[in-house]
DNA sequence: ATGACGCTTGAAATCGTTTTTATTCGCCGC
DNA sequence: GCGGCGAATAAAAACGATTTCAAGCGTCAT
C-alpha cells in the first residue's frame, strides 16, 4: 500500500491559522459569532491546504449520516426476467438531484414491498441514512405509513391511497390510461385490454380508473374481463396477450403497462398470426425509448424517468432542510408519442381535456 | 417527529453488565484476552437489549467506512437512449455478494471513464469507501492504474490490457466472439459484420480478436471493413446494420454486442425488406432475456450478470480481508442459447474447443 | 517475604467534528 | 477607579466506538 499524506483535519487548520478549532468550525459553518475578517482568513487557509471536513467526524457529532438511502426493487429471485425498467436512469436522476449537496446515495436492494418495509425499518432504527427514497407504492402502503408515523424524511415515486401527507413525485397514470383507451376507442376498437401491473400497486388502480372513465365517457360498457394484472415481464405480456386474443370475443386493442410487456404482447400476437396495426393495436408506457424499434414501432406515453429521479432527489433535499411535505408533491402527465402500432393516422387533440 | 427511544450504546451495555466499555468492545470483537464466560454474559446482554454497534463510532475510530462504492455508468447526458444494460441486476448481485457483511453499497453515477477516474480519486482521497467496484474497463485504463498505484482495494468487471495485478471478474469475450463468428461461418456466411462497442473498451478488442481468429481458423480473409464500433444503443445498432447491409458487397451475418444493438439491427434490416433468418443472420450477447421475444427470436450468448455482480461483491469482501488480488480473478464463458435468428438447425459441439 | 509473571479487566487516550460554556479584553458609565 | 457588559475567541465536553497501557490479583519460584 502506498501511504497517502495524511489529509488535513480541523486541527491542522487550527495550527496553520493560529485559531482554535472551535473558531475554525464556526467560521466554516458561517456562524454569525465570528468576524468576517476571521472567516476570510480561515476560508483562505482552508482552500490553501485543501481542507475538507471529515464526514465521519461530522456524522458522529451531529448524528446525521449525509446519506440518502434508495430502495431499489429487483425482480423476485429465481429466473431473471427483464421487466423493462431502467432503474439506473432513476438512480442517475436522483444522484443529479443530490448534486451540490454533501449527501451521497446508498442503494438497498429489495425484492418486494415487505422486504422494503423491513429495510426501511432497519435504515430508520439504525440511523443508516438521513432520508429515504422508494417506489412501487401500493394502494395501502405499509412503508409510507410507517415512515410518516416515525417522522422520518422520505420521498416516494408514486402515491398511495391513504390519507397521509408526504413528499412524492408521480405520473398521472389515470390520465394516461384514459388517453390511451380513448384513443383506441376513437380508432374503432371496442374490445380493449388493459395489461396491468400487480393490482396492489397504486398506479395499477389509477390505470383501471382511467380505463373505466374512457369507456364511461364514450357510453360503452367497460370490458372488465379484459383487465389483467401481473408483473412487468415480457413473458407476462406475451401470456396475457395470447390469453386475451384467444377469447371467444377476443381483444383487439391492447394498453400495456410498459415496453417490456408490450414487446411480449407483440410477440404473442405475432405468434397467433395477427397483423399488428391491422388486426390489433397496442399502446404502452415508454420509459426506455426502445419502442421505436419494435415491429411495428409502438405508440407510447413517454416518461422521462431521469427527470423524475432528479425531482425525487431535489425534493428529498428540501425535505431534509425542513420544508413541509405538503409543498413537495408533483404530478406529471406523460407525453404521447404517436407511432404506428395503434393504426391512427394523426394525434388527436387531447390537450385541455379532463 | 416521533422520538424514538434512544438506542443502546456500548455505554448502556456497560452499565447493564457492570463491565467496562473496553471489555465490552473486546468481548464483542471476540478478542482472545477476554474469558469465554465474560463473553457469554456480554453477548447475552447485548442480545437482550438489542445492542448493535454504531457504524459512526466504529468508523471514526477505525478509519473504515463500511461502505463499498460502485461506479455506475450512465449513457452520456443528452437524449436518453436505451443501451440494453440492466445495471440494476449487477447492483443486485453486488448487494447479494455483500450480504452478511457490515458493508453497505453506495452508488456513484459516472458518465464516462474520465469522470470515473475523478470519482475514484474522490472516493480514495476522501475516504468515502473502503473498496471500489466498477466496469467498462478500457484497454489502457487510468482508473485501474491509479487504484493499483494507490493500493486501494477494488474489483473490476472486465480486464484491462496493462500488466497489473488486480482482482477482477470477466466474461470470455474473445471466445464468445469466436464462437458466434464460427457459427455464422459454418452456416455459410462469409460477409459477417461485428457490431461492437467503443473500441477503447478492452472487451471490444477481445471481440475483434475472437472474430479474427474464427476467420483465420477457417482460412478466410477477415472482413475488417465490417467491424463497426459505437455505443450500445439501439439507434447505433440500427444505423450500423443499415450501413453494413447497403454496402456493394453487403454483410449477411451480424454479430451484435448486446440485445439493444441487436434490436436495432433487426429494425434496420427489416426496414430494408430483408428477411432475418433467410437473408441475414444475427447473433448477440444477451444479458436481459428479452431476445427470445424479438422477431425472430435471437440466438444469443447468455451472461448471468447478477451472478457476475455477486462475484464482484464476494471478491471485494475477500480483498478487504487482505486476500491477494492474484487469487481473485475469474473468467466465465457465456452459454449459447440457440434460437432462430441465425438459421442454424442445431447447436454445434463447441464444448472443448479452443 | 518478595518480586516476577500470567491472566483478566479497567482507565484513559484517541479518531474529527460540533456545541456549550468559559475566558479575555476593551470600553462605558457612575 | 471599578463593576459590568458585549464582542471575539478559546477551552472543554460530547458523540460511540477501539486500542494502548496500566492495574489488580492470585501463583509460584527464589
Amino acid at each position: 500500500m502506498a501511504d497517502h499524506p495524511p489529509r488535513p483535519t480541523i486541527k491542522t487548520l487550527s495550527e496553520v491559522t493560529g485559531f482554535s478549532i472551535a473558531t475554525i468550525s464556526k467560521a466554516l459553518n458561517d456562524s454569525p459569532v465570528v468576524t468576517q475578517a476571521t472567516k476570510a482568513v480561515i476560508r483562505q487557509a482552508a482552500g490553501q491546504i485543501g481542507y475538507a471536513a471529515s464526514l465521519r467526524g461530522m456524522s458522529l457529532r451531529t448524528g446525521r449520516t449525509y446519506q440518502v438511502a434508495v430502495l431499489m426493487p429487483v425482480a423476485s429471485a429465481s429466473g431473471f426476467e427483464w421487466e423493462g425498467v431502467d432503474y439506473a436512469q432513476i438512480l442517475s436522476g436522483i444522484a443529479a438531484g443530490l448534486e451540490g449537496s454533501p449527501y451521497r446515495m446508498s442503494v438497498h436492494v429489495v425484492r418486494d414491498a415487505e422486504e422494503g418495509l423491513a429495510t426501511a425499518r432497519h435504515v430508520v432504527e439504525g440511523h443508516l441514512a438521513d432520508g429515504l427514497i422508494f417506489s412501487g407504492i401500493e394502494a395501502q402502503d405499509a412503508r409510507v405509513a410507517y415512515l410518516c408515523g416515525a417522522g422520518f424524511p422520505f420521498v416516494t415515486l408514486g402515491r398511495c391511497r391513504q390519507d397521509l401527507t408526504y413528499a412524492h413525485v408521480d405520473v398521472d397514470s389515470e390520465w394516461a390510461a384514459w388517453a390511451a383507451t380513448s384513443r383506441l376507442i376513437a380508432g374503432g376498437h371496442r374490445r380493449i385490454a388493459l395489461i396491468n401491473p400487480d393490482p396492489r400497486l397504486s398506479y395499477a388502480l389509477d390505470r383501471i380508473d382511467g380505463f373505466t372513465r374512457a369507456f364511461a365517457q364514450a357510453n360503452l360498457p367497460v370490458p372488465h374481463d379484459l383487465i389483467l394484472g401481473g408483473d412487468l415481464s415480457t413473458r407476462f405480456g406475451k401470456e396475457a396477450a395470447l390469453a386475451l386474443a384467444r377469447l371467444p370475443d377476443p381483444a383487439t386493442g391492447f394498453v400495456c403497462v410498459n415496453e417490456s410487456t408490450a414487446l411480449g404482447a407483440l410477440a404473442g400476437l405475432r405468434d397467433l398470426g395477427l397483423n399488428i396495426g391491422r388486426d390489433a393495436s397496442v399502446i404502452a408506457y415508454d420509459d426506455i425509448n426502445a419502442s421505436a424499434y419494435f415491429a411495428p414501432p409502438l405508440t407510447t406515453f413517454y416518461l422521462p424517468i431521469e427527470d423524475l429521479g432528479r425531482q425525487l432527489g431535489g425534493f428529498l433535499l428540501r425535505r431534509l432542510a425542513g420544508e413541509d411535505p405538503a409543498t413537495l408533491q408533483q404530478l406529471t402527465r406523460p407525453d404521447l408519442v404517436a407511432r404506428q402500432s395503434d393504426r391512427l393516422e394523426r394525434v388527436l387533440p387531447w390537450e385541455g381535456n379532463t
